[in-house]
DNA sequence: TGAAAACTTGACCAACCGGTCAAAAGTCAG
DNA sequence: CTGACTTTTGACCGGTTGGTCAAGTTTTCA
C-alpha cells in the first residue's frame, strides 16, 4: 500500500532542473509540429523525434497528446495578445494603432508558427480554447473596443465599428504568416528579399490608417 | 485473361447517370467533412456516412481519400475565384472594388465551408494545390494587379501596392468565415442577428475604400 | 428477357498511432 | 558510497483507419 509514491507529472511540487529543460524542449518542438500539421495531423512520434527524445520519455513529461497541445497553446497565447494589451487609451489614436499594427506584423513575421497554431485551432472550432476566447479574450477585446469607441466619439478617428476594426487588423496582419505559401506562390522570390516585411507593413498601415483618419 | 473488364474509376468514358449523382453527393459531403476537420482529421467513414453510402461503395467512385480531397478542391476553386475574374478594367475603380469586396463577403457568408477548406489547405502548405497557386492563380492575380496598378497610375486610386491590396481584401473578407468561432466568442449572439453580414460588409467596405480613394 | 456491365456491400487486412509497463540507467542528497 | 528517487527506453497493446476483395444485387440495353 504505497503512500506517496506517485510520480510528479502533474502540478503541485516544483519541477526539477531536468523537468524544466525537457518541458521547454518538448514545447518548442511541439509548436513546430502542431503548427505545421494541426492537432490531428501531428503524431507524438514526430514531436518526440524533433525533441531528440523517445516517445515514452516524452509521455513521461506530458501524459497525453492533448496535454502537450494545450500547454503549447497556453504558453503562446499570452505572448500573442500582449500587443493588444499595450494599446494605450492615453496615447494618440492613430499613433497607437500604428504601433499596434506594426507590432502585430512583426510578430507574424518572426513567429509565423504561433500564428498558424492559432489559426488552425480556431479554424477547426477552437475545441481547446473556446472557453478562453469567450472569457479572457472577450474581456480584453471589449475593453480595447471601448477605448477605440471613445476615440471615435471624440472625433479623433473616423467613425468605424471598433470590433470590426480589430478583426480587420488581425486578419490583415496574420495573413502573411497564415497564408505564406499563397503569398509566395504569387509574389515569388521577392518575399525573401530584405525589406519585404517592411513593405507589407507599409501597405497594411497606409491602408488601414488612411481608412481610419478623420478627414 | 479479361480484356476490357476494367471498371471506370478513372477518366476517359463519360460517366453514367448514377455516377454523376453519386459523385455529386460524395463531393458535397466531403466538403462539409474536410472543411470541418481538415484532410488528416477527416475519415472516409465520416464522408461515407454523411453520403448515406457504404465505405467500399464510396471507394468505388474515388479510389483514394486523396482523390476525393483533390476533387473537392478543384470543384470549389473555380467558383471561389470567379469574383476576381469579374474585376473589370473598364469599370470605375472604386465601384469595381466595392463590387468585388461585396461579392467576396457574400460568398464567405454563404459558403464558409469553401473558405475554410482553402484556408486549411493553404495553412498547411497547400500540398494538393501548390502548383495551381503558382500557375493559374498567379496568372490571374498578376493580371488583376496590373489593372489596379493602371488605375493607380491614372490617379484614380490612392497609391497602393496592388498585390497587398488584393491580399488585404482576401484576408478581411474571409476572416468572418475562417475565424467564425472567434468572432462569435467576442460578439456573441449578435452574429446571428439579421443584418450582421451587411454590417460587417459595411465596415470592411468603408475602411478599404476610404483607404483607397484619392484625396 | 437475358446476360453483360455497373453498382453495392460485409468481411477482412495491414499500417499507424496513442498510450502502457516493467525494468534499466542515471541523479542526487546524506 | 549508497539507497531512494527521477529519468529513460524497448517491447508491447488495442483501437482506428485507409484500402482490398470476392460475392451479391441492380441497371442497362441488345
Amino acid at each position: 500500500m504505497d503512500v506517496t509514491v506517485n510520480t510528479r507529472k502533474d502540478a503541485g511540487d516544483k519541477p526539477t532542473r531536468i523537468q524544466e529543460i525537457n518541458r521547454r524542449i518538448i514545447l518548442e518542438a511541439a509548436l513546430d509540429v502542431f503548427s505545421a500539421y494541426g492537432f490531428r495531423g501531428s503524431t507524438i512520434d514526430q514531436i518526440a523525434e524533433k525533441s531528440g527524445m523517445s516517445k515514452p520519455n516524452l509521455l513521461y513529461y506530458f501524459k497525453r497528446k492533448q496535454d502537450i497541445y494545450v500547454a503549447v497553446l497556453e504558453e503562446t497565447l499570452e505572448e500573442w495578445l500582449q500587443p493588444l494589451h499595450d494599446l494605450d487609451p492615453q496615447g494618440d489614436p492613430v499613433e497607437e494603432l500604428r504601433r499596434y499594427i506594426t507590432y502585430k506584423i512583426d510578430m507574424s513575421a518572426k513567429r509565423p508558427e504561433a500564428s498558424r497554431l492559432f489559426a488552425n485551432e480556431i479554424l477547426h472550432g477552437a475545441p481547446a480554447i473556446k472557453s478562453f476566447l469567450a472569457t479572457s479574450l472577450k474581456v480584453l477585446v471589449d475593453e480595447k473596443a471601448a477605448v477605440i469607441r471613445q476615440w471615435v466619439s471624440e472625433g479623433r478617428l473616423a467613425p468605424i465599428d471598433p470590433y470590426h476594426l480589430i478583426f480587420m487588423i488581425w486578419a490583415t496582419t496574420q495573413h502573411y504568416a497564415d497564408f505564406d505559401v499563397q503569398v509566395r506562390a504569387i509574389l515569388g522570390a521577392q518575399v525573401d528579399r530584405a525589406g519585404f516585411a517592411e513593405q507589407s507593413a507599409q501597405a497594411v498601415l497606409s491602408l488601414i490608417l488612411n481608412g481610419v483618419k478623420v478627414r
